[in-house]
DNA sequence: TATGAATGAGCGTTCATTCAT
DNA sequence: AATGAATGAACGCTCATTCAT
């Protein structure tokens, strides 16, 4: 019988050492020979779990999302409407020192998605889902009577979804400038212009 | 005298070679030999405009915005305010074929200036512009009774760019659910909700 | 006493599976995972049958060459003389599309053999087989008066010898030139010569 | 102006090397660093001269019979018919230490063919070239009277091209068995099949 | 100043072989 | 015996940069 491993371990292992990577130097910088090193295991093993560089990307952000996905899950069961908006919001646009690491992977993502074909449909369907759920939270709070009825929810979810990539965007680029309280305020300073009155 | 013009005209060539390039493949698959090829001038020639293809990125970066300044400024001269306000934001946020390639470099430019320090430092400079000119002309229309007085035009003007950067990444990556005409309405809807009334 | 047929039938489905890949990419580009692949058989019990891939590629050709000679051993109990030999050299150098792959399997290893002395010496025993067969299907025939009695039989052997290799090399290279109808007018005319009068 | 290089001259060394360093390990053992030490040049500018591996094997293919078409033009000047043909023969198949590198590079080129277009088509249309001139010499010989009429030169090139190929590689492989003397009399006495009487 | 040849460190990737289970 | 995960040296190839002319 063969060396018993989880294969799911390994990869996330990888994908670990990979966003540190990315964080610090990008994506063209790091080297698979790095990752290796970073995750403490062998430089060929790296390619019994990734076919490619390209894929080792793939996989380090559908890491770095899903645990975002997982924070803004909890958030969801706890609140509804427009306070589970504001805090899906936040937890996903907000660049803090901790989320420094996922923002800049997501930057590399998005600069490969502008260019191969492969990653701009994965960046599609993670979108969609995005979209979906913000378009949802909006529906519910027009029902709750929290957001003005007449608003094309699609639409504002749209629009609630660019205002957060900029934000994320210049709160990467400009910690300084657009500190996490003046992101939460400008996100904050947005949703109070869907508000019923 | 004329040497300094042909100087001028060379790094140009070159800066719009770059742009071609880096739009079609990226930053980083673009070859300095390719560069030099695209602008129909010699390979060594090359680095005698620019020291390194950092540099060579800066200038393609500094090609670009300073073409969109000029047509932005052409606007100031013959609308004020929210009218010029959003002649200047459509001119920069959105992303038609045209101006794809210009949107590219761009993104290519963020990925560096959210890594290294050169970059970062040159990204301040003109995003710093750019927001005083946003507040000016909020200011402007303030005066002028279009927008509510009692708006941070500061906070405003920074909300209104990162909303722009927003729609400029989203108009790059999903031309087809962002079309010109959507980021023309999601511009025109943020703005309605600074007006007066 | 199962467990040494099991043995040899193992090695028999490596060696086949060798021996397909072999003839679509050469050996060099055929990696020791895709045989096992191939043979349906696991990776690490490849290692059991076979201490590396060199021995892997002369089993593939002992299995190819080990056919031929069951084939021959047929027509050399139904013929003789100069009739044997024909059968003998049409099913030898004959590469028709049934037999291509073991003209690759066989080009692969001359190669190696040209290289490396452990394939030559297994190479020179292999032909030491044939030209005695050859030699002694002449002396027959010398016997039988089919052949001109002052010829000299081992001289004859080698000259039909590397004329066949001849036609086998070319027959694999150029299939449109040299057709097996071809190949077999070659065999014939020169069979011809030796003949008395 | 840029440094003045003779490309032909530089191609032809790395080309030589190439030859030296395939005859010792075979083409797939042969490094480009390798080439490149061998050549004395640096291994960058290697790959000035050459897009890939497989195009140096063709130039060093190419280099090698060029050699050996020129000694055989030397020989077509001094010599008509059948003895222009023994020399040609001789020249190209017979198998001496000196010609042994050519030998081996030609083995390695024969194996690339059966797997690869490019390669055949190469081959194909350096094959055509010396069926040619043979089939040339061969009527040349008619018409002299030295060589039966009533022959079809172009099934009798074949039937010598095939020959001096089995030659060639059996005085690769066997250069103990097959000495180059033994090769010039297997030629000699098949030409002589061929002579009027 | 202009040119393009020269350089070599460094990259992603491969793969035969080993070895723990 | 059987399995497939682990290993790391080695490969072809790239390319920014330097430099001789």
């Amino acid at each position: 019988m063969p060396k018993i491993v989880d294969h799911v371990v390994q990869r996330a292992k990888f994908a670990e050492a990979a966003i540190r990577l990315i964080a610090r130097d990008g994506f063209e910088a790091m080297t698979m020979r790095a990752v290796a090193a970073e995750a403490g295991l062998s430089y060929g093993s790296l390619f019994h779990y990734f076919d490619s560089k390209d894929e080792l990307l793939m996989q380090a952000v559908r890491h770095s999302t899903s645990q975002q996905t997982q924070r803004v899950n909890d958030f969801s069961t706890r609140y509804t409407g427009l306070t589970a908006l504001k805090h899906l919001l936040c937890d996903d646009a907000i660049v803090s020192d901790s989320s420094r690491d996922d923002s800049v992977v997501w930057l590399a993502f998005l600069y490969k998605a502008a260019l191969k074909e492969s990653f701009s449909e994965m960046h599609d369907e993670l979108i969609e889902g995005w979209l979906e759920r913000i378009e949802n939270l909006i529906r519910d709070a027009q029902k709750a009577g929290e957001v003005r009825a007449d608003l094309d929810a699609r639409f504002e979810a749209m629009a609630i979804w660019v205002y957060s990539a900029g934000i994320s965007q210049q709160g990467l680029l400009h910690p300084g400038r657009l500190t996490p309280q003046q992101q939460k305020k400008l996100i904050g300073s947005y949703l109070d212009k869907l508000r019923k009155n």
